[in-house]
DNA sequence: AGAATAGTGTCTCTCAGACATTATTTG
DNA sequence: CAAATAATGTCTGAGAGACACTATTCT
């Protein structure tokens, strides 16, 4: 068995009668903000904690783990990794964010399809991201700061898709793009540059529903260096 | 006096024989890449290692140290901090990037203006981007993706001032960018853009030298042209 | 037939990019 | 006046945004 070291300073008594005095580095560990669309709302995993308030997923950084895996790890226990988009947001250390501790946190973001990922890890919970609980320590500060990447990063990279299942319809991705945004598309203007763009293709199915039935289209992961080759990370 | 934590495991005798094992969490710190403009160049500041071979500024985090002073005192050893752009980069923590340790280090990416910024930190030394020597670890891919980064922000955001110093010539400036981004650029077009952005303004000085004597600007950071529009700049 | 949703084309205006000549200073 | 560098305007093509009607299916 082993045991994190926890505090400031440890004190060891060895045999020798001789005081060792371990003063470690600040704790690490990580934060997951990972959306999600439900209700056709934009949702955030969060985790109570036992104050009263809630918290971002977290995992402490295990040995022979790598960021990302712990990261997965924070929101998931299934033996196998969900299907998610995972990017590396911030990494979080001032000292003094978190009250009487030294953590520094490497935060992930994380966009889930709709339904790849239920609320079976603990006692998690989504919500909404226009309600959002009372949040531990600098995590509301931290989801503020997804939101923005996401929005931003939608403007310039395929990562709308990310959200949405294998196959879609180009409403369903308009309504997703204007739930993220907030804000009205223009039907037209949406489709002739999202299909110009060559990042989707039609499938041979169509979505029977309410109204005319809707050609499915799927994105296509190639394409999206095409695009443009504007990465932001890694 | 004390001791950081330095391997993986940690095996304590104590005085009642039995057996306490330790294993702590990855080691961390910050290193920076910082780039300045000599000599016509983009170069990047390095610090010799024992083995032969260079590596970016490190520090380890102290207990009560922000993140970003830590990457301040990396390579600066100076009481005061240079003024330099500093802004953090990536995280990069994977188990064996380092062999035989685990150390994950919070990278800062850094700009200083001609001169603000000696040799004066011990023996560290500016090497150009085009003739790098070796680098340890994987710090030449750290160092590559600062570039990239570095050349990506120049298009939407105005880091390209923080190269020069306090008043400079439109000429100057485009020489600025032209470096870095490494193609020329058309002047009446980069003028345009650049003065009809707002960013800079004219000073009451110019500069005078072999040829017609040139107007001098200034940055003006309260015109926050941060995220103005996509393609900003060339 | 009516409700519901899917699908489609044109015009205008802004902005990025290509391009060459004149202006001011020094030696 | 020659050399050196600074400064300046126009045209064109591509793409973004505004805008309204027809098509298909189901009940």
């Amino acid at each position: 068995m082993s045991r994190w070291l926890s505090d400031a300073v440890l004190h060891f008594q060895a045999s020798r009668r001789s005081i060792i005095k371990v003063v470690n580095s600040p704790r690490l560990n990580v934060n997951v903000v990972i959306f999600s669309l439900r209700e056709d709302a934009l949702q955030v995993l969060l985790t109570p904690t036992d104050v009263a308030n809630w918290a971002l997923p977290e995992k402490s950084v295990g040995a022979e783990e790598s960021l990302e895996q712990s990261a997965l790890a924070a929101f998931s226990r299934l033996p196998r990794p969900p299907e998610v988009y995972l990017e590396q947001l911030y990494t979080y250390g001032d000292p003094g964010r978190i009250p009487n501790q030294r953590i520094v946190s490497v935060v992930y973001f994380a966009l889930s399809p709709i339904g790849a990922l239920g609320t079976e890890s603990g006692e998690m919970a989504w919500h909404r991201l226009d309600s959002l609980p009372a949040l531990a320590h600098d995590h509301a500060e931290i989801v503020a700061y997804a939101l923005r990447r996401l929005r931003y990063k939608l403007e310039y990279s395929a990562v709308g898709f990310e959200l949405l299942p294998d196959e879609f319809t180009l409403s369903e991705l308009q309504q997703t793009y204007e739930t993220i945004l907030g804000e009205k598309l223009d039907k037209r203007n949406f489709r002739r540059r999202i299909l110009e763009a060559g990042i989707i293709e039609a499938t041979p199915h169509r979505r029977t529903g309410d109204g005319r039935p809707a050609q499915l289209y799927r994105y296509r992961p190639d394409a999206v260096a095409e695009v443009k080759a504007r990465r932001l990370f890694p």
